[in-house]
DNA sequence: CCTGGCACTCGCGGGGCACGAGTGCCAGGT
DNA sequence: ACCTGGCACTCGTGCCCCGCGAGTGCCAGG
């Protein structure tokens, strides 16, 4: 276990790396930080924290650097969150209440959190399975063809083109639409299948194609890839990173660009409050020098889906967790009144 | 008027330059392409060629680079477009086969893009303005408050919540549906406002109010900034741009994430074939190093959007705008079978 | 009008060097 | 047991200098 003033020699040199960009060495920390000791102290107390893991050096005759274990200690011991400033809560409320559709809602989300942050921002669409069923439409488009509308409580609509074995009547289509949405309206999605089940014996055999073709491409968008979607923003924040950077942007981008990556981090943190990956904590090659923090936000108390900032490991941790809290907060608000 | 020959030197110097991104001299242009004459002949051809400003030196003692006016000639007089190999074709229509919706169609296609031409690719959602109306949801959410949904012909979606100064019943938002859909499903969305013009006045006072608000937002609709979407993708390939490029490649992000900007640009490409827009012809400061390639698709013979290709001024313009034609192309037949 | 020759320019890369920030260690003080 | 000042050492950074070579412009002759 570290003393107390070593954590706080690990603080003070989390906050100046992220602060200045650069490398911080025993006597710029004794100047900047009271920690009421010399210089000489604290390189020794830098030396164990060294030993232990939490800092480096990025080379022999240059100031320390925290490690992705040193953030990490940061970020679980050290830091707090810091809460936004009033100004900037209610920017947040207004520009988020402009908002005409879902749509509307995730672009809005995605460029607020950018810019508080100035790092990338990621917004996660409400999931269909953690959605209820607001709405099921079913538009005639052919004869023997279907547009199939889902409409969630959170505004989400998904649509597919449905072409059936055999041609159908209206009336056919119309008996469908009442009886479907007369079950599943209101229901969660995950019950959607088990209440459908039964449906396609309650209708003649002449409708049975059109029912059981419409009835598995509803079964099979809600298990589908394009299930869960995303958007992303402030991409240009990354030119911020380090100076060094056409080799460290690169493959962010390219992380950033495979939705499937993105979706799969963000689905792995599970912290009900906050999640914070740091560094080579990122199951991804091309993330691992970057730390993400990803909360869920929902309409009511059950968060329906995620959203996060993605910046370099050496970023202001407290700052981002705040913004990135808040902005959760608001857009379930949003949500909820649509 | 340039002699045939000098023509022949701008043509070479593009070409060397796209591939080699190095400044190119007298002697090796002389060695690469067979132009029959010295290199003292055609550096007295380039030194003809610069006072007339079609290409520059970066410095006195480097070769010679295109510049914004030399690409244009190239591209207005020099070059063909090159179109794509058969398992490219190929290769296009299976990935753009397997979308499920509109959504998958405009995000495939920007990855596709992306990939063939190695730059950044940007498609447009099909206009709402030069689409037709498929269908018209309505959905009661509240007592007094209802879901607007237009679905397009090109199977574009678009929400609203409306709220309505009184509550309504459950038969008159039926009865307005009905109405509604009778009038404009089929119809062009620039006709809509005038079809729905009298629409209130046929039904009971009660319901006007529904009625109006509903149609309101309605028209309202079609004129907003959010009528026109696009997705962006292949940002990675921006790190290619240059060695220098930590200056060169934030502002070209930033262009690009401010949707209203691509879509000034991309609405300003007007020639019904292929637009391309070189550096500093570019109405945006950001992009004054890149050349846009724009195109129109469309479902049928009229184009409903448009696509396109942001990359540095020196692209292969051939290659790239093969690329985007066919893409455009095979968008086009993707749509009408949706 | 083309060509070979020639002098000139200038960016680039490498070697050498001085500077200084930062370190580790040690001996002495509390 | 812990803190401190002192000291020698390391090594990356910035700078200058210089030689190389690609590329040019110009000119005289074919």
């Amino acid at each position: 276990m570290l003393s107390e003033r070593r954590l706080e020699v690990l603080r003070a040199i989390v906050q100046d790396y992220v602060g200045t960009e650069e490398p911080v060495g025993s006597k710029a920390l004794t100047q900047r930080h009271d920690l009421r000791v010399s210089p000489a102290t604290v390189r020794n107390d830098m030396a164990v924290l060294e030993d232990e893991g939490y800092i480096a050096q990025p080379h022999t005759s240059a100031g320390r650097v925290p490690t992705d274990k040193g953030y990490r200690l940061f970020v679980d011991k050290l830091a707090d969150v810091k809460p936004l400033s009033v100004p900037e809560r209610r920017a947040i409320q207004n520009f988020l209440d402009g908002a005409v559709d879902l749509d509307d809602v995730v672009g809005r989300t995605v460029r607020l959190l950018a810019q508080l942050t100035r790092q990338v921002a990621v917004v996660q669409y409400p999931s269909l399975s953690r959605s209820t069923v607001r709405h099921v439409e079913l538009l005639s488009l052919a004869p023997a063809r279907v547009m199939l509308v889902l409409i969630t409580d959170t505004g989400r609509v998904e649509q597919r083109v449905v072409d059936c074995p055999a041609p159908f009547g209206d009336t056919s289509l119309a008996e469908l639409r009442a009886r479907l949405n007369a079950r599943v309206a209101g229901q969660r999605f995950t019950e959607v299948p088990r209440l459908v089940l039964d449906l396609p014996e309650s209708f003649d055999t002449d409708d049975r194609g059109l029912v059981q073709t419409v009835l598995s491409t509803l079964l099979e968008t809600l298990v589908e890839e394009t299930e869960e979607r995303l958007m992303i923003g402030g991409t240009a924040n990354l030119t911020r990173f380090g100076h060094d950077f056409p080799l460290t942007i690169r493959p962010v981008l390219e992380a950033l660009e495979e939705q499937v990556v993105m979706l799969r981090l963000m689905g792995e943190a599970n912290d009900p409050e906050m999640t914070v990956s740091i560094g080579r904590e990122n199951a991804h090659e091309g993330l691992t020098s970057t730390s993400i923090v990803t909360v869920g936000y929902g309409s009511g108390d059950e968060a329906v889906a995620k959203l996060g900032v993605v910046g370099p490991t050496r970023m202001d941790y407290p700052g981002t967790m705040g913004a990135v809290r808040a902005v959760a907060r608001y857009v379930g608000q949003i949500l909820a009144e649509k």
